[in-house]
DNA sequence: AGTCAATGTAAACAATGACAACATTTATGT
DNA sequence: ACATAAATGTTGTCATTGTTTACATTGACT
């Protein structure tokens, strides 16, 4: 039935479309029970009109973990212009935001970081806005090094601790696993201050005394 | 055509069988690509057989994240066990021990963590071997609360806590996410070290030195 | 008007998860 | 022994899905 009136044979942007219509049925559905013909249904298309805008599904599921890592770059340098003479605040709410992002939207972390993608053979694209997420945390890192905050390990080293232990928190309470402890978002909050506080007290620097 | 051998029409153990050549394709093609009936050829049984030992496919999938659970937990009993009365080597062993195996296994792993089973409805033994793995850890964090290794704060928390650091440096390690900077078994080991340590010094009580 | 690339549609195909009906083996009760 | 039931594996089949191929529509540029 080739009955779509005139001006809709063309979508405006499908593409972005598609990219709205997979989130809104990951949500849903959880990334086993995702199909593409349901996302073209969903964006009022053929089945194969995505095949127009994306190689294959795993290049959708992509785009989507891209907008993810968007999300997290913002973030990260929101957090930075929010005090941009604060290192040490920076750090706290990048690992709140952090968190909250994962809490907020758990099937996209997933996609991001649970391997449902396959370890390589990433678009470039996706690999670019990933680093730029963890560039942002690098960033804030080096802020607070130059600044004397942390004890004298190399940037690299202290971001990555730093960058575990928010992870980890984050990926453990969109699994689920801390159900019974962590059940709303004030737990939530609760949690990743208790995490970045206990994180600071080890890599802070000797000589300075508790934070505020 | 039915004319199998008589001992072979039954397989014997065709439960373990199916999840062992599934642990295999699983790693041979990711999760997205591992169909049940690839499965069952391996095990060399009909492509219906699976049936009879899962009610579906999540079902396998549970089964397989439960023994990956199963090694976490047996793992984290082992690394009390090798030192019963030093809480401090039973805390770093075991994180080195966690990061091991999901360098090791990172489909299973993700399997465990990555929301691909979603975030409910799991089977009563997954949980079950699920809560065993994090109650080892919790038990070796009162073992050191206990013989006042950690600042007063309650062994729920600094549980939390530690799994949080140890679980996101696995998670990154086994997604790929840190190729650049962790490339052998050396770097995760250091990388293990390096967290487990600044981690220990951010939980450990005020009163005690620099460990050994 | 004519051309052309971009975009959407339609038809076809192989692979997959799942179910129902059937066959075979093993266990159980008499 | 023998019947009967339960467990296990097989076969045939169906709807859904991802993907490819060929075709249709649109708008921009000449």
């Amino acid at each position: 039935m080739p009955k779509k009136s005139k001006d809709s044979y063309h979508h405006g942007d499908l593409r972005q479309a598609l990219i709205d219509a997979a989130i809104v049925l990951l949500r849903e559905r959880g990334i086993n029970d995702l199909s593409l013909r349901e996302v073209a249904k969903r964006a009022g298309v053929s089945h194969t009109a995505p095949y127009r805008h994306f190689n294959d599904k795993h290049a959708l599921l992509c785009a989507i973990a891209a907008v993810g890592f968007k999300r997290l770059a913002d973030a990260m340098q929101q957090c930075i212009a929010q005090d941009p003479q604060n290192p040490l605040k920076q750090l706290q709410a990048s690992g709140l935001a952090y968190v909250r992002l994962a809490v907020q939207y758990p099937d996209i972390t997933h996609l991001m970081f649970g391997g449902a993608l396959g370890y390589e053979n990433l678009p470039a694209d996706l690999i670019e806005v990933s680093d730029a997420a963890f560039g942002g945390l690098l960033q804030i890192i080096d802020n607070g090094k130059q600044a004397g905050l942390y004890q004298d390990e190399d940037t690299m080293s202290l971001a990555l601790v730093v960058w575990s232990s928010v992870h980890g928190l984050s990926m453990l309470i969109s699994a689920g696993k801390l159900q019974d402890h962590v059940k709303n978002q004030d737990d939530v909050d609760c949690m990743a201050e208790l995490v970045t506080r206990f994180l600071l007290s080890g890599i802070k620097s000797d000589k300075l005394g508790a934070p505020e």
